[in-house]
DNA sequence: TTCCCTTTTTGATTTATGTCAAAAGACGCC
DNA sequence: GGCGTCTTTTGACATAAATCAAAAAGGGAA
């Protein structure tokens, strides 16, 4: 609770009444590695904050697993598309590793939004800053070849290396396995 | 001024005394095609409201302009990242077409979010929406080849295709223009 | 240790796309 | 209408990356 704590605050802090509504409305999840946290086609009910482990967002591409994000400790995870659409989700997230979760329902955190401005507040500097690294992101990527993306990843978030198996990691950079196994064994 | 108006309930509708105030801060820009709303290496200052006319932005990558997004009638654009971050953009910001803008300071912005609580509301709406679009496009083109993603674009967005020149499409869709022209030919 | 299962690497080949160069087409302007 | 400029297409070739197949390497459990 108190990286949660940390966490926000580097957004916006919170007056400690929004804290109290927002730490009653929160539940403690465990979960094991291999363990979902939504399956596709369904609807996101929660936003999560990542206290401890890691984990993939993939989805299905003509029988093939992409993965197409990691996130690691002190981040909220969700799939944001089916969370803030309401739409069944494209995605599955699952857990790489033990992992221990806090949730937030949706209603709960419209809730707080509605009856806290610091709370929207927080939830809007907390979009614009995903936003601005998504598209740091796609820029990377944007026209480079598997080379320079595995150079750029390894610079930019070298954690992800020691983590998370090869294969995901291939399909995270768009390309296959054997393509950045070979990419590895040059340099 | 209208077409802002609506624009904006459809993220959260604003009460009149915020909506007088927004009003107030606004300063409507004319440009004509080819001048520039933000260059490379500037803090990005405004954000605008695209009333009339198309944008690109693009940056230069080993002395080739990149071109990643378009922006079309009724958005908001600015350089998100610098604008957000207070750094330099990297991202230059041209017009495709003469164009009407309306201009909104960053400090205004500001201001606004601190006095009115239906503008943060709005705000953070606003970006959870971007986020989504973001994050769809990027899906879209992970892990598809040329065609593909050229296919996608016809079907998303055909608008694009009647406005902008087929240089900036490739560059948008991270293949040479010759490929693209050569997708065109075969279908 | 040995066996089994999963992950990673290596090899041979095909395919998609980039690169460089030049031709063809479009369009405003004098 | 013809000229110059900018955009798009076409051609020949080089290269990056995908695919298919199989071997090697790790890692845990009995």
């Amino acid at each position: 609770m108190k990286a949660l704590f940390e966490h926000i605050n580097q957004y916006s802090p919170l007056a400690d009444t929004t804290w109290k509504d927002l730490e009653a409305a929160l539940k403690k999840v465990d979960l094991a590695k291999g363990e979902f946290l939504i399956k596709e086609g369904k609807v996101c009910q929660h936003v999560y904050f990542l206290e401890k482990g890691c984990l993939r967002g993939f989805y299905d591409l003509d029988g093939k697993e992409i993965t197409h994000w990691f996130a690691f400790e002190n981040t909220f995870v969700t799939s944001f598309f089916s969370f803030i659409s309401r739409k069944p989700s494209f995605e599955n997230i699952q857990l790489m590793e033990d992992g221990t979760l806090w949730a937030l329902t949706y209603e709960d955190l419209q809730q707080l939004y509605l009856t806290h401005a610091d709370m929207e507040r927080m939830g809007r500097i907390m979009h614009e800053r995903y936003y601005v690294m998504l598209e740091e992101r796609f820029v990377r990527n944007h026209f480079k070849e598997a080379k320079e993306r595995y150079e750029n990843l390894t610079l930019n978030s070298p954690h992800i290396l020691q983590r998370v198996p090869l294969g995901y990691i291939a399909s995270y950079l768009g390309i296959t396995q054997e393509t950045l196994s070979r990419i590895r064994a040059k340099s």
